[in-house]
DNA sequence: AACTGTACCAACCGCAATTAT
DNA sequence: TATAATTGCGGTTGGTACAGT
């Protein structure tokens, strides 16, 4: 079988992302959320390919990604469930809340591993790189008596710390194009008709690139957002 | 001040799994 | 059931900041 590629090799952008690429994604997953990633750069103006645009918003644009340092707990939780899973970062990250796969992958990488490796020896004068060496130590020496119970405690205090999510409540520019959002919008994206009930039953999903009308809404919609957004 | 090495992190790539037709 | 499309995952790379020389 031969695979589409994942994105066009032509004219599309690639590299770090700019700050009007972010708002232009962010407001546009907000307000329509992400119903076909392959598809959504087109009606986002954006000129990437839908894999980029997933991977930039859940690795950093989500509302509940946590920034910031790992805290102790959540660094003996990722040496603790690495110890018992292995490489599976989407199963470790599911255990720390507001963390990716990928930010733990390269904190793996990058930090624990080389402290694992070389045996839990902390840096002179660093009191919190001692008291995470000495938590590891006890781990390289024991863990294979690790409980399930104690891994779940220490994902919940990490959880408990997790105060610096974004959030973008305040986009008080999106309730400006709600006429068309019925309850059901997000599991039924761009529903236009209702009252035409095709043979089979099946209701038409249109989306706003094969209608004029939601077309210009989304435009409309891009041009206010680049004008909210002051970051 | 200029150069070099290292650490860190964002993003890309390829493949596998899943879902749709 | 086979094929195609889409999503998710993990390995890897490239860019940047910073410390050391």
């Amino acid at each position: 079988m031969v695979r589409t590629p994942c994105c066009d090799k032509d004219g599309l952008k690639k590299g770090s992302w700019t700050q009007e690429e972010d708002n232009k994604l962010i407001a546009y997953v907000t307000r329509y959320g992400h119903w076909n990633w392959r598809l959504l750069p087109k009606f986002a103006g954006l000129a990437r390919c839908g894999k980029s645009c997933r991977l930039r918003w859940l690795n950093y644009l989500r509302p509940d990604v946590k920034r910031g340092n790992f805290s102790d707990e959540e660094e003996e939780t990722i040496v603790r469930l690495h110890e018992k899973l292995g490489n599976r970062w989407s199963t470790i990250a599911a255990e720390l809340p507001g963390r990716t796969d990928n930010e733990i992958k390269n904190h793996w990488h990058t930090v624990l591993k080389k402290r694992f490796q070389q045996k839990p020896v902390a840096k002179r004068g660093n009191e919190k790189e001692a008291a995470i060496s000495k938590s590891m130590e006890t781990l390289y020496s024991d863990h294979n008596t690790t409980s399930d119970a104690s891994a779940a405690a220490a994902a919940s205090a990490a959880a408990a710390t997790a105060t610096n999510h974004q959030s973008y409540d305040d986009l008080s520019v999106l309730d400006a194009y709600t006429e068309p959002v019925s309850a059901d919008f997000w599991t039924e994206p761009y529903l236009l008709d209702n009252s035409y009930v095709p043979p089979e039953s099946e209701p038409v999903y249109l989306s706003p690139m094969y209608d004029v009308q939601l077309w210009n809404q989304n435009e409309l919609f891009l041009q206010e957002c680049e004008g909210f957004f002051q970051w």
